[in-house]
RNA sequence: GCCGACAUAGCUCAGCUGGUAGAGCAACGCAUUCGUAAUGCGUAGGUCCGGCGUUCGACUCGCCGUGUCGGCACCA
């Protein structure tokens, strides 16, 4: 005689075992028919399991996340049977939720499905859904699923039901005659899913194995209602405006072209964003007690194969030959920083040695891998190397977050997603130094009470490592920021510091970087302040207009007055009206548009545009250069506010 | 690297089933000297990504490359 305590604390008792739908209808018909499923002592279950003893219950409806992540499910499972209703022959695979969507990965023989056959397959998804087909949930042995799915040559599904423990309970969702492997919940009929999208196909590797035959990923997103649809369509439309790649051809930023694939050709304005950045940097490390340290690009094979580079990454690494020497492009700084350590006898009182560099690296990354300056072949690092004990392991990792989050504030960066790789099959090290170094990193992150999370296995073969990673536009992490443990590298080139009981002891070495590559980071610049830099990172500061010819010689003046003061500026004598000239530049996101008439020639003044059109009036120069110096030195700070 | 799509003027893009290319903006010239998001008129501009093939004829069709884009895999 179960007692149903629902979320705000009421209790509904019944006299026999009890549906979640009966429950939803006891409560009254409109929750019934927007139930989705239900949350059963923290289970989540399908509307239709039946409770026979007291337990908690929360009805899911489309309002709740849970209940969203079941349309995208069971949305999943429509396009799976619309799919095999078109095209039989095709095996399904497996179709989990994704953020703001789902996919399903088909075997589909030789056949792929083009755009078309998107169009037709969610022509048929809208049919299916239409005629409104029970979804029912059908338990199984393992063995009865295992010959149900062989006889429909469902071989992968055979395969995923064979991977799972012997006697637990499979579960199969029907609709129609159509049913799939799945541990649901699910809605409880196809006419709950009203709001759907195919989005794009593209291959994957079955069991995301490269070595695996590849599948045919069809993409989709799905909403509770047409109008949650249309906003996130709206939305991505919206996001696609911000990629870097399109900002930075309007703002001529940099190119790429084909004779150097992944490599950058920065142009006037988007190097003095990079410069600008790296002079910062440099200030900020200064700051910081590192050392900037400058080593070669070319280094031979001996280097890299005694750092281990050379056997992980020799194919990625790009190699030349001069007179009989194999010589490699640095893919990265770290065994030439501890040739720079290694020279002359180092003490303990040395340490911790921070040795800093804008180590330009090269490496040959898959062609398929390349995107846009965010994933390129040729980069600069903010890189540098603390060489320590292993005592002070933890202290440095906890100072370098403290001043990673300043550059970032400095940056407008907040949405920092922190994550802790920890290690993998292939390493270097014993467990017992991995222990250490993984211990070290999740506590330094515990003491700042961050929020993290662990990618098991994901870590550097030498090392345990954080990454400190943000958003690009459309939703894509990125990682920037990261410091690694290394307890082998060091060892292995024969880095030695002389202890205070006299003893020679190889010190640890902390790989790390706060803006990770400059290309990489400026990508995510242009695409989070949407090609409206802030006056400290903005290629030109201020634009000097003039209305007529008649002022063109003061115009010259106030250029040549704030380019004294500091600032990038110039002037547009150009014969074209003032109107044209604001438009143009507003268009080219100049901070600051002075305009000179007559009248500001009369009284030695500016008239002053900011951005989005807001006037500030009429200054003096001394005034505009306050205004601008106070703007600089805020640097992203408060670009947000500014910005709207 | 793998799967798929795409590559036309400086940029954004048209170009139907094969008959040697077109617009807007930009550039250049002339006129206009103008007060806060587009002044008018004119001129010039293309190895239609590269190679090979089919064809009387290829931007258009086929094959091979290269690059880009979307995913997958990889990411020291």
């Amino acid at each position: 005689m179960p007692a149903i305590t629902l979320p705000d604390g009421n209790i509904r008792s019944f006299d026999h075992p009890v549906s979640v739908y009966d429950v939803a209808a006891n409560i009254g018909p409109g929750l019934a028919k927007a139930a989705l499923g239900g949350v059963v002592d923290g289970h989540p279950v399908d509307t239709s399991f039946v409770i026979d003893h007291d337990a908690a219950l929360a009805i899911i409806t489309e309002q709740d996340d849970a209940g969203l992540e079941i349309i995208r499910h069971s949305t999943a499972h429509l396009l799976a049977m619309a799919t095999q209703d078109l095209f039989p022959g095709v095996q399904v695979t497996i179709g989990p939720v994704i953020e703001d969507g789902f996919y399903y990965d088909f075997a589909a023989g030789g056949h792929t499905f083009t755009p078309q056959d998107l169009e037709k397959i969610e022509q048929r998804m809208e049919e299916i859904a239409e005629s409104d087909l029970p979804v029912e949930r059908v338990v199984m042995t393992r063995d009865m699923a295992i010959a149900r799915f062989r006889n429909l040559g469902e071989g992968y599904k055979v395969q995923i039901i064979e991977a799972l423990r012997e006697g637990e309970e499979i579960s199969l969702y029907t609709q129609g005659d159509w049913a799939d492997l799945c541990r649901g919940p699910h809605v409880p009929s196809t006419g709950k899913l009203k709001a759907f999208k195919l989005t794009k196909v593209a291959g994957a590797y079955w069991r995301g194995d490269s070595n695996n035959e590849m599948l045919q990923r069809i993409y989709g997103t799905a909403w509770a209602s047409k109008k949650q649809l249309k906003q996130y369509l709206t939305r991505i439309e919206e996001a696609e405006k911000r990629d870097h790649r399109k900002i930075a051809k309007k703002l001529d930023l940099f190119h790429v072209q084909e004779e150097a694939p992944g490599m950058v050709f920065w142009h006037p304005a988007g190097w003095t964003i990079y410069q600008t950045i790296e002079q910062y940097m440099r200030k900020a490390q200064q700051a910081n007690g590192y050392l900037e340290i400058r080593t070669p690009q070319l280094v031979d094979i001996s280097l890299w194969q005694r750092s281990g580079h050379a056997d992980k990454f020799g194919d990625d690494m790009f190699m030349l030959k001069s007179e009989d020497r194999d010589f490699a492009v640095k893919p990265m700084n770290c065994p030439c920083h501890i040739q720079v350590f290694n020279q002359g006898l180092k003490s303990y009182r040395d340490l911790p040695l921070r040795l800093a560099e804008f180590g330009s690296c090269h490496r040959n990354e898959p062609s398929g891998s390349l995107h846009g300056i965010m994933r390129v072949r040729g980069f600069v690092q903010d890189d540098a190397h603390i060489f320590c004990t292993e005592a002070q392991i933890q202290p440095e990792v906890s100072t370098f977050i403290d001043f990673l989050h300043a550059v970032y504030q400095d940056f407008g960066f907040s949405e920092v997603i922190y994550r802790l790789s920890t290690r993998p099959q292939k390493r270097v090290g014993s467990d017992a130094e991995w222990d250490r170094a993984e211990k070290a990193l999740a506590d330094a992150l515990d003491a700042k009470q961050l929020e993290w999370k662990e990618l098991p296995g994901e870590g550097a073969f030498y090392g345990p490592k954080i990454e400190f990673s943000l958003k690009d536009c459309i939703g894509r992490v990125w990682q920037l920021g990261t410091i690694q443990v290394d307890f082998s590298m060091p060892g292995r080139l024969d880095a030695q510091y002389v202890a205070e009981d006299g003893s020679r002891q190889v010190p640890v070495m902390l790989h790390r970087a706060v803006l990770g590559s400059f290309e990489r980071f400026i990508g995510i610049l242009i695409e989070h302040y949407e090609g409206v830099f802030p006056t400290w990172l903005a290629p030109t500061q201020a634009v000097v207009l003039n209305i007529t010819d008649k002022q063109s010689e003061y115009a010259r003046f106030v250029e040549d007055s704030m380019k004294n003061a500091g600032f990038r500026v110039v002037s547009d004598l150009r014969n074209e009206k003032i109107g044209f000239k604001i438009r143009e530049h507003t268009i080219q996101k100049v901070p600051y548009l002075l305009v000179v008439g007559d009248k500001e020639v009369e009284s030695q003044t500016v008239a002053v545009r900011a951005r989005r059109g807001e006037d500030l009036g009429s200054m003096d120069l001394n005034a505009l250069i306050a205004r601008l110096t106070d703007d600089v030195a805020c640097r992203g700070r408060i670009v947000l506010e500014n910005q709207y």
